[in-house]
DNA sequence: CAGGGCTTTGCAAGCGCTTGCAGTACCCTA
DNA sequence: TAGGGTACTGCAAGCGCTTGCAAAGCCCTG
């Protein structure tokens, strides 16, 4: 193992110099830093995340909470903070709090002082723990607006504006939506933009909440056929196709009887067929997104905006269309 | 932040003897081992890990390296092995290795040194560098058997042979395989379980390579009727999910017509409607197995066995039985 | 040209813990 | 009683890096 001492002799300056030319670059002259930085490339320097956090404080570790690895959701969205961390030279520990608040507050307490930072993925739950927590601490929450936090989202309520012109436009005026699971902030964020977007002459009929399962997807579908909806919006993916799966069983035509659409997109998981109209987004940007800005905040350098957004554009599949006129 | 230098002052005895009480207790005395244990309890002592690692080479750090997160077969191990870590006082760190070869050998190498051992999850690729690898760092190997290391498995093939059985049983001889991906270590292990098992009367269709995904299931469906199997076994319950769903769309009824059973189960997802038969096992138990057994090996005490077998039970669904006479 | 300020660099003191070595006390055997 | 163990404890030297402080050199201003 090449340390610190070897990239000095090696580059001709002290061994504070070469530390500060790869921590505080900018109190190195430029020469030399270049000097100390060609030492490093050719001898494959990488400091000692031990010793550096003995002085400094810094772990170079990263912890990213998620509430469940089981919805896969959350799956490219870690790859995306991993990608991100592993750039800077620093780990991500990914813990899973299996959505219990009293969980998710211990392993904050227990890893702070062992980690440089959190990402916080926290669907449920009340403002006021994050908050509090993120005054003492350098915190991104994502998929959560909490004011006085910096935070990183999807922009799905913008795309739900967008799919619900084109619903309107193809004729539907009654809207069914399979909300997401009990307590889900996003939830009711899209629940809202839907209704708003509809306007007074259409109506959103919310079902759920709901497990956000292909399961409960098919189950919900007859709920929706005695509510008359001509268009189904689904939370994510998997309730969707869940509806079109049993659409096709009772032997509802999709689209010609009933359009669905989906918020959440999945097709990473290979869960596109047949093509659901989805809002699509780039949930791997999310978690680097999410990793940039916690990296500012450890740094101590202003984020550059408090709550960032991440588009979701809206891509026709072949589950939507102009409803049927006998229906 | 209380140091070990107050527990020591507090239980009268020295640094060295407080840091010998925690970390080799054999060396002292039991009563002056009380004594810095009931110190450390009362001043709510946690030892630094930096300051450890520094002069141990314990970082209390172990990865996991998986080829992707979005398949959800992996979540419920990494859920499993993380928790276990945690009981241990340790932090996982989930590397991400998109199945790339080289990428892996990337990761391993940097890591080394910043980690105290290894899971590696590598359904793919060759013996060689894995055991090149294991030979100079702790590592465990799950869901593969690479002789010469530890490792942890799931014991598929056993289930299948089960499985096969009851189709044999129910008079099923024309039985068609949707295999995993390209390469897959397991694939070969349970496409040998099934012909083997299915015995000499039967005939094994394979089909594939295919991707683990619900759409390649579902585009498997021309060729298993072509081919005229009455039964389907797929690698996983995306590849069966997709399978069923396009069996009713194209009007073959199941399990009447044909049978479908999936040797990953994925329930956790909520893919399971309907009713797949499928392999049911522990995967938070396999995650935690691996765990466990890396603990064991970077203590330096032998794992109790080299290869860990997880059972897989047979599960009874709605998607299988007797075949129509007519098929 | 003296003095002040700025930039760049080096010195050296740790950060909190582990561990090789040595010392002490005590017990056992011959 | 001497010699040799054994069991326990303390001393002190680091582990590899960061950082406050100070020195050195330079440029500018008055």
């Amino acid at each position: 193992m090449t340390r610190l001492a070897d990239v000095a002799r090696a580059a001709g300056v002290s061994m504070s110099t070469a530390s500060r030319a790869l921590s505080r670059p900018d109190l190195v002259a430029s020469e030399t830093r270049s000097r100390v930085l060609e030492a490093v490339q050719r001898l494959g320097f990488h400091v000692n995340p031990a010793a550096r956090a003995l002085t400094s404080g810094k772990t170079g570790l990263v912890a990213m909470c998620v509430p469940t690895l089981s919805n896969p959701f959350f799956a490219p969205i870690i790859a995306g903070a991993q990608q991100a961390a592993e750039a800077a030279d620093r780990h991500l520990t990914v813990v899973v709090t299996e959505g219990s608040a009293r969980r998710e507050a211990e392993v904050l307490t227990r890893l702070s002082g062992q980690v440089d930072g959190f990402i916080i993925v926290a669907p449920r739950g009340g403002d006021a723990d994050l908050l509090e927590f993120g005054a003492t601490t350098p915190a991104v929450i994502a998929e959560r607006v909490v004011p006085g936090l910096t935070s990183v989202i999807i922009d799905t309520p913008a795309g739900l504006r967008d799919l619900t012109g084109m619903l309107k436009a193809d004729g539907h005026r009654r809207v069914a939506y399979l909300s997401g699971p009990e307590g889900s902030w996003m939830d009711r964020l899209r629940c809202d933009a839907l209704r708003e977007s509809l306007g007074p002459n259409g109506e959103l009929i919310v079902i759920g909440p709901l497990p956000p399962t292909f399961r409960a997807g098919a189950e919900a579908v007859q709920g929706i056929l005695d509510r008359r909806a001509t268009a189904v919006v689904a939370y994510n993916s998997l309730l969707a196709l869940g509806a079109v799966y049993q659409l096709h069983n009772v032997g509802v035509r999709v689209p010609e009887q009933i359009s669905v659409a989906s918020a959440d997109d999945l097709a990473a998981l290979g869960l596109g067929a047949p093509e659901i109209t989805t809002l699509r987004f780039d949930p791997a940007g999310l978690g680097a997104a999410a990793m940039e800005a916690l990296m500012r905040l450890i740094d101590g350098r202003p984020p550059a905006v408090p709550h960032t957004r991440i588009p979701a554009a809206l891509q026709l599949g072949s589950t939507t269309g102009r409803p049927a006129t006998d229906v």
